[in-house]
DNA sequence: TTGTAAGCGTTATCAG
DNA sequence: CTGATAACGCTTACAA
């Protein structure tokens, strides 16, 4: 009775030997095509390939790594506290962006979401020499509990880091500059009475975002304390702007921090019989699929989301592989103007 | 002239021969310690533990996967078109769960969005023994272009998938029955005259809870012809309650699909000046962000979508070490009730 | 119970 | 330009 081959179990990957064997060549040379050496024969180049086709080769990756002593694999960090807070798509937009460069790379994502209770884990798993390069994405505020890592490892950050901004990559927007603009275009509209709803003031979008609307507001000649704080929540972005009302002063322009704020701002404001944009024109930041299914539609800033995760990806294989980087990059924003203005 | 440890590249790992250098044992006893092996004397073990921790040693995952010929790793694929939609926290909640769940065993994640441009690439990942299992989380329609590598590869998917639902794996809940029980509390509150906003027909979601709407408003003795369908957007659900207004028929009760159109019937019911719950009751699916922001809070089925990351990676685990596992595990929801009703 | 040694699939060095 | 052959760091029979 002889083995035919059975749907019991998957049947062993075939490896680069079987390749050379087919071919009639030594494995070195097989391991030469497939990484692309320059040096080879390109007669037996072609069997070579030929023979991978037939046999639907793939190199393994931990024999690579192993040989090499390079996992050709990036992490992405997620600190759980950040991960419990996903009412916004910027962290599944981020991730793609990420992943859709590495797509075109052969750096394989991992993701770990670090519990704050045991970091160690974490720790040497980075350190362990499994990962090449990590990257952070930590919305959330300050706690860039791994910039000390980056001695030992390259990382890119989303987002300028609360702390360490000086050392440390990272891939941002010009939160103040475009804050700055979107005001001035309610200045320039004609607005007087100018309010914001400001992020929280741990994390740095919150911090520029505002301070990009007292620039604007200011270099108008008009007050800057029609000021209310939220927590980038759409619930937030309502009890602001219904605090912003109960003010009972003028107030015909609101800049919220980002476009869920705007969204709250939007029930409070409709909810007392105002009119967008008539009695307050509201602008927003994000340009998330907020601002679209919202009526009137939102002016707002775009965020460049799934960009800023290829270039956080692009920075680190960069970095990992010893091509020059820029420590921060800095995406570019525009003002998308709807009907809310 | 001697060689110091300057800061100039991180150091090389240590490695299990140090380990047994230090220890004054054997490698295989160091892997034996290390693999919690039984049978090895506890003195020796402690002095190996000690070593451990005194070089901070990491096992190196590829040389382990090489020796193993197991990668102790499990690839989520979200298809491209998938990653595209993401207004909804589904995918960042999933994702969320299989993560957590994930580090508690030692799989490690990584994630693949699937071009469909290229898909031989993540094929031939998948296959090329990289990967001990997969996990499927494609929210939308019926694409399962995986599913014939069940037959290679653990596998478990999110949702029931739109085809093969009798040969794989997955994990979801009983949309039909909790939309019934939505249904049904409409109904027992008084309500006669029932709508729905449906999701899209092609997404087993969609057509469930659209089945268990009709079967309470049925077993009610109530017409089941108020339905109109969205793409689960919060616009989509605007214009769906429009549509449902504008047929100029008694309406007192709508079950939106998701919490998202719910949402979005929210503003097309109170801009026309009618209230929640006095005039129209509404009660949504997915107990998401939006079904506290929202005035008046919403009335929701309870959707465990971190728990069904957990139990998918879970279920994937037990698959892959050859343990027993559920073909298909189906989660409690609970209608949790809050204002709309 | 512990150690020895032979792989695991690739890459890299070094002759030829 | 090609082919032996020695690593890479760990696991695992097989001996002892």
């Amino acid at each position: 009775m002889t083995m035919t081959q059975d749907a019991d179990g998957p049947r062993p990957a075939p490896t680069l030997e079987m390749v050379a064997a087919l071919a009639g060549v030594s494995r070195a040379t097989v391991s030469r095509v497939v990484n692309g050496s320059p040096k080879v024969d390109s007669e037996l180049a072609q069997a070579v390939r030929k023979a991978i086709q037939a046999l639907d080769y793939t190199p393994n990756r931990a024999a690579r790594s192993l040989a090499k002593r390079r996992a050709n694999a990036v992490t992405l960090i997620v600190p759980e506290a950040t991960s419990k807070v996903f009412a916004d798509p910027f962290f599944a937009t981020i991730v793609q962006g990420i992943a859709l460069h590495l797509a075109d790379t052969d750096y394989t994502l991992n993701m770990v979401i670090s519990s704050e209770s045991k970091p160690e884990k974490t720790r040497s798993f980075l350190l362990g020499g499994n990962v090449d390069g990590v990257l952070v994405v930590s919305h959330h505020s300050g706690d860039h509990s791994w910039t000390h890592l980056s001695g030992s490892l390259p990382m890119v950050f989303a987002g300028r880091p609360f702390v360490g901004g000086n050392e440390s990559y990272f891939v941002e927007v010009d939160n103040e500059e475009a804050a700055c603009n979107a005001t001035r275009r309610l200045v320039s509209s004609g607005r007087q009475h100018l309010a914001t709803i400001a992020g929280p003031q741990d994390m740095p979008p919150g911090i520029d975002r505002l301070a990009g609307w007292r620039t604007a507001v200011r270099e108008a000649g008009l007050p800057d304390g029609l000021v209310e704080f939220g927590d980038f929540t759409l619930a937030s972005g309502a009890q602001a702007m219904q605090r912003l009302l109960d003010r009972n002063v003028p107030i015909d322009a609101v800049f919220a921090a980002n476009d869920q704020m705007a969204a709250g701002a939007y029930t409070a404001i409709q909810g007392r019989g105002l009119r967008i944009p008539q009695d307050i024109a509201v602008v927003g930041f994000d340009d998330d699929s907020f601002a679209t299914s919202v009526t009137p539609p939102l002016t707002t800033v775009h965020h460049p989301i799934t960009e800023l995760g290829k270039k956080m990806a692009e920075t680190l294989v960069n970095l990992i592989e010893g091509r020059p980087a820029e420590r921060v990059t800095r995406l570019p924003t525009t003002l998308v103007v709807r009907d809310s203005t």
